[in-house]
DNA sequence: AATCTTATTGCGAGTATTCGCAATAGAGAG
DNA sequence: CTCTCTATTGCGAATACTCGCAATAAGATT
């Protein structure tokens, strides 16, 4: 990948040490389309060598989400996707239902990052911003399956599709 | 603790099961000041009965967050904290510098809420929101230089921001 | 009260991720 | 090019949480 060089470059000149495990990893994620998770860099940095710890992984991905370069999302069923914040910062729109991220554009929080700066004097990191809820597709076939009716005990438990 | 009793029988009203280890969680969520970690409330309840098993409590505590009973934060340290919901909706501010969880008002969010129904038919479940980012007093001292705000951050990472 | 159905629990094993520490290897200085 | 300093890696153990399954017990029914 192109771009990735001037950011490995950039690395380097905040301190950073350049590393072909870290060169590996910018370079899969970044040919990564969407979100990806740490064993899928694993698994593709692994094609390339043997030479490379998931823990390694981890703490690569960490990196790059703390200088900016990768975004992580924490999803509720127990594992974090990354991505890279090239295309810009995004909202990341969890379905809890059937598990999809949807990519929203970043302006739509400009308003509570306003009032968040001005009423608490916090400073939001809103390219990581996740926001849980339910999908148009999961909203539309749950109000047009049972529509509130008398759920017992049934219901309940079931999540995910 | 008085409206736990409440909220106890709207459980059973669903057609969810009273077990005394509901009740006792329950309860020991509904005494806990802030924001509490599983392993907190397993600690309190065990001192109340050996009859309870830390699978249990996060099951309920799911099954809490789910009703509508308690809300779910997922610290970036790898650990999740809870708190009840009963004094209503609100936003999580969570400084990642110090690690401090501030409660903002739930209203903030109203902008970006419609905005997503609009624009992306996405139903946002905006109690579970947290927002991740640097609160006031580390803001302030990172500008300044060093303070006794500082906690948990390490050597270099904390300085490229 | 006895019975029945099945939701819930406890347990132990499994998963995703982090941590501590010794060994390795970047990057600047000589 | 070599040396030195220390950031980074790999490893294995620890952590936080989840899951499958058999045993238990809530709540409805009789």
């Amino acid at each position: 990948m192109s771009h990735c060089h001037i950011y490995i470059q950039s690395l380097r000149q905040r301190g950073y040490r350049v590393t072909p495990q870290r060169e590996m990893i910018i370079e899969a994620l970044a040919d990564s389309a969407g979100h990806v998770t740490a064993e899928e860099i694993f698994a593709q940095v692994r094609k390339r060598t043997r030479a490379i710890n998931l823990a390694t992984i981890y703490r690569t991905l960490d990196l790059l989400v703390e200088t900016g370069f990768a975004s992580r999302l924490d999803l509720r069923d127990g594992y974090a996707v990354y991505a890279t914040a090239q295309h810009g910062p995004h909202l990341h729109l969890v379905c809890k239902a059937c598990g999809r991220v949807i990519d929203a554009d970043h302006s739509l929080a400009t308003p509570i990052d306003e009032l968040l700066r001005e009423q608490y004097g916090f400073s939001p990191d809103l390219q990581h911003l996740s926001i849980l809820g339910l999908c148009a597709d999961c909203l539309g076939s749950s109000a047009a399956g049972s529509s509130a009716a008398g759920s017992s005990a049934e219901g309940k438990s079931e999540e995910g599709e």
